[in-house]
DNA sequence: TGCGTACATGTCAGAACTGACATATACTTC
DNA sequence: GAAGTATATGTCAGTTCTGACATGTACGCA
């Protein structure tokens, strides 16, 4: 939406914050959880692909034992970035990274 | 390394914190901080494919266009997770995310 | 020159995330 | 069934990230 566009709808008497917007904000939102969804699979799939216990990994990236067990749960508590280091922290490198991403097309539309 | 290696390397006198463990943890810093920047650039030209401003973009995703300005410029307090919710945000569905993904096999070695 | 628009940069109070700890459950093995 | 290992869950103080605001720069245009 274009700001001059948002300003004549404001000035019509919407505020922000519509359905329209709620719809389109949890749509995004949803795409987003569930790329995390997949890369905490990715996660646990590689760490134990790579031999390790969850104390193990939280040793390697100095977090500890429940944060990983947060992360592989898919705790609401848990950023992009943690899971993204836990990933890279297992051992994956670009190969792994590539195809995790591509399981990206699974995701549901 | 697993837990038992690491309680003998332990007893033997090491810490943790050696020059190779130093090493590996910045290599897996320096995937994490190219990642970013991939994607940083990805939401400036999805973006202005999409016609919006930085003050635009930031209303879709309450946010603010300083912000907006941060996460481009690769400012180093700006999340993974405030990253791709710009990217979703500026309009980008899957298939943008699929091409921007396949990007990281550019990723330097 | 003055004005509008787009973007950049610094700051900060409040919100969100993090590591650490305690504790619980579930298996194994002895 | 005690002891060890792996994982899960709740809590919380300290750290990091965030939106908002102020302000600055750069460009185009009347």
């Amino acid at each position: 939406m274009k700001a001059t566009k948002l300003k004549r709808l404001q000035a019509a008497g919407w505020k922000a914050g519509t359905a329209r917007e709620f719809l389109k904000l949890s749509e995004e939102e949803a795409m987003l959880v569930e790329l995390k969804l997949l890369l905490v699979d990715a996660v646990r799939r590689s760490r134990r692909k790579h031999g390790l216990s969850q104390t193990e990994l939280a040793q390697r990236m100095k977090s500890s034992q429940s944060r990983i067990a947060k992360i592989e749960a898919g705790d609401p508590s848990v950023s992009l970035d943690l899971i993204m280091r836990a990933f890279f922290a297992t051992g994956a490198g670009r190969q792994e990274l590539k195809r995790v991403f591509s399981e990206t097309e699974k995701m549901a539309a």
